[in-house]
Formats: structure tokens, C-alpha cells, sequence
DNA sequence: ATCGGTGCAAACCGTTTGCATATGC
DNA sequence: GCATATGCAAACGGTTTGCACCGAT
């Protein structure tokens, strides 16, 4: 099932549940494609909802929190913790989970993968008798620009 | 240097730096290293210091967070991501970092150690030319409990 | 027509800040 | 004595909630 079925599977995953597909979710789903790859904060979405004429309103920013964390129930978001004060989602796709190296200078993020390490945790969880549903992994540090143009001040 | 020389450790830091010792310092200090080795809040803290009797009023949470900042600055303590809303702490000690399985039923932690999986953070970090300077890794799930007692709700 | 959704404003909660007072050095 | 630290209260910023109105089914 491909990212351009999304749409579709919205729709499905609200009629299971007795919910109904509203201009202001589809205007929500298709910013949030439209941002991704990217990561966005709920002010990101507002703004490139606006960009795209949708008629979400600026204030309508209750609306966009609840049916962020629908989305994330759904599947259809992940809800990151880069920061420690705004929530930070992006779309979930068919290509692997991925890590991130955040640089405490610029703020910068990397991605990475590392199926190793995913094996070991899958490898601890079961050893401790934990059933994973999702994990994050945050490298802070410096990154390679920060490094070199000695922007290093923290 | 064992946790119990902490004192002379926030003296040591506090000179180098000009800064003062005080008792409400001091007071935050002895109520970490009572609390420990488990995580904390604010709120635990002041909890803690009201129990231990030091003159720390419950209204001066401010107080309480520019000391932590500091502590962490000095490398006493550790700042966690545990949760998305409030900060938490544990104290820094000896003992290897660890990492987290947050169980989101019940909420619990359990804390693990994994040396390969460091190891691969660093490889990582190598090959991307970033220069690490703490990492987070948190996997969330169910805790044998939960699963044994069927106490899944999400 | 019904029941879920939205928009708005107010409440919330953890955290930060400005400032007068208190205190370690 | 002087600069730092504290305590208090007010501001802040992200998030949540209550409620009247709106709109999808």
C-alpha cells in the first residue's frame, strides 16, 4: 500500500471506527504529504495548510491537535520527540524507520537507519519479557558543519 | 570519584565558575542523591526536600529549575525524555548509562545496559563525521505485567 | 435528524523571567 | 560591600477542554 493511498485509507480507518472524513482532515492529510518528508510541528501544518488555500482557519488550532493524535492512532503519523516542548509528527512510509542525529549547534537533523541495532533491541525486549510498540533513538552532538566552522558554543 | 563525594564535586564546579554554594543548593543535591538512583521531577524534588525539612518553600520552583539546569551543566545530573510534557532527572553516577522500556500501560521503566548497541551509535557517528555528546534511546511498549494481566488499554 | 466535528475562547500546566530582597564570599 | 541567589508573582507557550454551532451520513 503505497503513500498515495492514504486517502483512502483515512477513510477506512474513520468509517471502522463510526467516524466521518471532513474537508479539514483530508486539508490536514494532504499538508502533511505535501511537508513530507520533512518534520512539522502543528504551527508548520497550520501555515502550509494556509499555503494551499484550504480553508482551515489560523485559530483552528484545537481541530489540527485532535486530529493529529488521530492520525498517529491510525498509523498514518509518528509522533517524534526531538524537542522537549513542541510535538513534532511525520508521516509514516513504506521505507524504513529511521534515527536521528540532532546537532545541538544548528539544529539539524541527520537520519539513519541501523538494522543491527534494531535486531539488538528486538533481542533485549525479548530477553526482558517487553513487548515493543515503537522506540526512539536521538544522537545530540555536533554535526560535521558545526565542527568544522567552529560554531561550537554551548 | 564515588557519588558520595558529590558535594565537594558542586563545590569544586561552583568555584571554578564564581558561583556561589547555598543551602538550597545543597538542599537539592542531598534530596537528588536521596531519590536516587531513581528518575525525578520538579515536583518530586520539592516533595522531597519539604521531607528532608530544608528550607526550600514549595513556591520556589524557580529555584528548583535553574539549579537542575546547572546541575546538568555540571554533569551531576542527566535530563531525560521520558515524557513529552515534564522534565525528568536522574543523577549521573559511575555506573554504565543506560537505557529505557517505558511501559505504556502502566508506565513503568525498566532501565538496561547494552554495549554493542553503543558501539554501533559510535560506528554510526563516525561515518557521518558527528561528534557525540549524549544519546536517548527509549523503547515503549508493554511490561510483562500488563501482557500477563491483560492490563492493555493503551 | 442525528451525532460527530469544528471553531473559538478560556483553562491548564510546566517552565521562564523580571525584580526586589536576602545572603555567601 | 558587592555580586550572586532566592522567592515571588506574573508572563509564556504549547496543549487541552467546554460548549454552541456546523455539517457529514
Amino acid at each position: 500500500m503505497g503513500i498515495g493511498d492514504l486517502t483512502g485509507r483515512l477513510r477506512e480507518s474513520l468509517n471502522s471506527k463510526g467516524l466521518r472524513m471532513t474537508r479539514q482532515r483530508r486539508a490536514i492529510l494532504d499538508a502533511a504529504r505535501r511537508l513530507s518528508p520533512a518534520h512539522f510541528g502543528v504551527t508548520d501544518l497550520l501555515y502550509e495548510i494556509a499555503r494551499g488555500g484550504e480553508g482551515v482557519p489560523d485559530s483552528a488550532r484545537a481541530t489540527v491537535y485532535r486530529t493529529l493524535e488521530l492520525f498517529v492512532e491510525f498509523g498514518i503519523l509518528r509522533k517524534l520527540q526531538l524537542e522537549s516542548r513542541a510535538s513534532v509528527f511525520e508521516l509514516i512510509s513504506e521505507t524504513a524507520h529511521h534515527e536521528h542525529l540532532v546537532c545541538i549547534s544548528c539544529g539539524n537533523t541527520i537520519e539513519f537507519v541501523s538494522p543491527e541495532i534494531e535486531r539488538l533491541q528486538d533481542e533485549i525486549c525479548r530477553e526482558l519479557e517487553f513487548e515493543p510498540t515503537s522506540h526512539l533513538l536521538r544522537i545530540s552532538g555536533f554535526c560535521k558543519n558545526c565542527r568544522e566552522s567552529g560554531a561550537i558554543r554551548k
